[in-house]
DNA sequence: TCATCACCTGGAGA
DNA sequence: ATCTCCAGGTGAT
């Protein structure tokens, strides 16, 4: 079990997982559903509003072991070591969910005030450490927005997603519970029966928010990766977007090379690769 | 089965 | 200033 203290908070909250943090002098304060995070760095603090959100940056996982497990090759010896504290997030499914169906063809930048706009228009006023803030949207307040308010948090096409998908859990046709306990493959049917959710978009939930760890998400910068970086091992990449079944085909070859914990290997490529091209983040 | 294309919107770059 | 182009994809044709 790795020390809470070598938690990076700057690696892991700007490392594409989570949209709704800032960063306000050294502390870091985040939405997850119903519940306020607020964090910092030295000296290492978590504090939850509710005081029920536990293994955020999920404490629970051997990390040592799993790092050393995905070390296939000097690229990810290397990357682990720059980024060492980066972790994985455990969120709140809804809003994970919701979050990445709002990712589709948009940028970090737009993906977050479309999610606060959301939070402000649906959420739930709270205050806290003498602040207010909101919280994200309850299931229920989603599926039964207009389209009208929807579009008017700037979500654009992406609006009847959010309305269907949070109808979709509403109705227990979605249940996060059940998916949690699924295996990878019937959970990630599940999620790309839902209007918006593709490969890419299933994957992140399953990563980010369901346990899912082989899960590895596919988007533009992984398969730029894939292609600067293991194209030997992992040929007939090109730039193109990804058929269903090369996409598939991809994620098994990633499984038997990465093994069972490749979504910590996909998290750290990721957010290295970001870095080196200076793209921006929260 | 695969390749193309449209899609809302805000922000960066020309 | 005004315009173009693109951004962590997906679904329809």
């Amino acid at each position: 079990m790795q020390k809470i203290s070598t938690i990076n908070l700057d690696f892991t909250i700007n490392s594409g997982q989570v949209f709704l943090w800032d960063k306000i002098g050294n502390e870091w304060i985040g939405v997850n559903g119903q519940d306020l995070l607020i964090a910092s760095q030295k000296p290492f603090r978590f504090i939850s509003s509710l005081t029920k959100t536990t293994n955020f940056f999920r404490e629970d996982d051997d990390v040592e072991k799993i790092l050393l497990n995905i070390s296939k090759d000097e690229l990810v010896r290397r990357t682990v070591k720059r980024f060492r504290g980066l972790r994985l997030i455990r969120q709140d499914p809804f809003q994970c969910y919701i979050s990445f169906i709002c990712s589709s063809n948009s940028s970090i930048r737009n993906i977050k005030l479309m999610l606060q706009n959301l939070c402000k228009k649906f959420g739930r006023q709270i205050e806290f450490k003498k602040r207010n803030f909101f919280t994200f949207p309850e299931v229920k307040t989603l599926a039964n927005a207009s389209m009208k308010e929807l579009l008017s948090c700037g979500l654009g096409f992406r609006a009847k997603y959010v309305r269907d998908a949070a109808k979709a859990v509403d109705s227990g046709r979605i249940d996060f519970h059940l998916l949690r306990r699924d295996d990878y493959k019937s959970a990630l049917e599940n999620l790309k029966a839902v209007s918006g959710i593709g490969n890419k978009v299933a994957d992140c939930i399953l990563l980010f928010s369901l346990d899912k760890l082989e899960a590895f998400p596919i988007d533009r910068w992984t398969q730029r990766i894939l292609l600067k970086y293991y194209s030997k091992i992992f040929h007939d990449i090109t730039e193109k977007s990804l058929t269903e079944n090369k996409y598939n085909y991809l994620h098994e070859k990633i499984l038997e090379y990465f093994g069972p914990n490749a979504g910590y290997a996909q998290q750290f490529l990721f957010k290295m690769e970001r870095d080196v091209n200076k793209k921006s983040w929260l």
